[in-house]
DNA sequence: AAGTGGTCTAGACCACAAC
DNA sequence: TTGTGGTCTAGACCACTTT
């Protein structure tokens, strides 16, 4: 649109910024695939003349910026852009029915559970009283083993009784809604969704860094017969993970 | 839920980890309000018997994770977590209007604005032939003269003959749509929603730093009229910025 | 003038990976 | 053993703000 430097923001008059785009450059016009690796940090203080912890902060912002990775011991490499999941919402079927669907190598794996008490603020979205129980599940879910996101489900307990002996073969949430307490599937009510930095499950569990964005989408769902059932958050790395909800049932393309 | 330290990531036996978990627990313990300065880099690496580095490290980790913000010459302040704006979605109100029933100062401006070819990636989106012509607006939404968000309007210029003569006292582009075309109210299609790292635009627009992360929402939108009238894109600031929708219509309190 | 954060140098030692 | 990135030290100079 109009003209702007490769690396956003900072100054372009620091030594290091102007390393970092001398080695964005590089990469783009010699078009570096992914597992070559970059120039040592050592090499390329000596090439330009400037000290190594300069070439460390270039590298730095080339990382934090997604163009490049670093492994201890063996180097610098060029980024792997993945090509993001889209995870296209529909308000009748699941998250997991979706992606179970979609591809053949889908995973669901229970982390941890408690049953506690409900909180003050979850008095009115699951219309309980103070001191009824909820359960709460921390779950992965993978494709190709690699865990694309960490979600956390809420569900008042005296809708599900006994909800921990449903756990094993635990494959989706509403197949034991439905299958195990003869509910209806549960539809979404409502869906919020924000940007956020990762805390210390999304690092934990997502293998990603501290500088990447986190998108995490938070929904309700009910059953005729239960009212609000599930309280339900995803989190998911911002780059490999796109919500998309059409509004009319058509396929759209995009890029 | 478990144990974990304060400051996500990152391995809690260095020396600047220690000492930005003793700056945040400082700050929450003490209860330090966003105006007042935090103890120098000096002072606290003399406390701590270790070099400046170190607590410049521990205060950037700090930034980055949104706890401190840092001004050259005067010193480190607590972060002043502004209370988040709600987008509240909805598929017959356009973001202008939502916004500016909701904040007496809203205020919607146009940045710059070109007219140029139909990308071949928007061919099928727009329905249009190549070489057909789309306006491309960036504009900013400001709430208390604060940018909470940079859009980028493309509409294609079949439907909006001349649309330039009508950007004076511009306030909302459906406005224009209705009032000067005579077209319904756009209704929106499909929205798709993704966390993202700040580009350039965002960091100079937003007055963000580079580690905050952004929401972008894509939408398109439709009139029985012209079909896909506008496909919309919004950037807004991650931690201040949530994207709510409720499909049915019920007012629903968030956390 | 003194104090603050921001950039940079020159060097040390460590953990890890490859040869 | 050598090379890689990761942490840390001790110091210099600069830009900016306050006194």
């Amino acid at each position: 649109m109009d003209n702007r430097t490769l690396i956003s923001g900072e100054n372009p008059h620091e030594k290091s910024m102007q390393i970092a785009e001398k080695i964005l450059a590089y990469i783009k016009t010699n078009k570096i695939p992914p597992d070559k690796r970059l120039p040592s940090e050592n090499k390329l203080a000596e090439q330009f003349g400037v000290n190594r912890n300069i070439v460390r902060t270039a590298y730095s912002h080339l990382c934090s910026q997604g163009y490049v990775t670093s492994v201890q011991g063996k180097g610098h490499f060029p980024a792997r852009r993945a090509r993001p999941l889209i995870y296209k919402h529909s308000s009748t079927i699941g998250f997991s029915e979706i992606f179970g669907k979609k591809y053949d190598e889908y995973e669901n794996k229970i982390v941890s559970w408690t049953k506690t008490e409900v909180k003050p603020n979850e008095l009115a979205r699951f219309g309980l009283e103070e001191g009824e129980m909820v359960y709460r599940l921390r779950t992965l879910r993978l494709v190709k083993g690699e865990v694309i996101a960490v979600c956390y489900s809420n569900i008042p307990a005296k809708h599900v009784p006994d909800f921990e002996e449903h756990f094993e073969n635990y494959e989706s949430i509403n197949r034991i809604f439905m299958e195990s307490y003869g509910y209806e599937h549960p539809v979404c009510d409502s869906i919020s969704v924000k940007a956020a930095n990762a805390n210390s499950d999304d690092l934990k569990y997502l293998g990603i860094s501290e500088n990447t964005p986190v998108i995490t989408i938070a929904s309700t769902f009910s059953t005729a017969q239960t009212g609000v059932i599930e309280y339900f958050i995803i989190h998911a790395a911002g780059d490999k993970f796109i919500l998309n909800m059409d509004f009319k049932n058509e396929e759209r393309a995009d890029d």
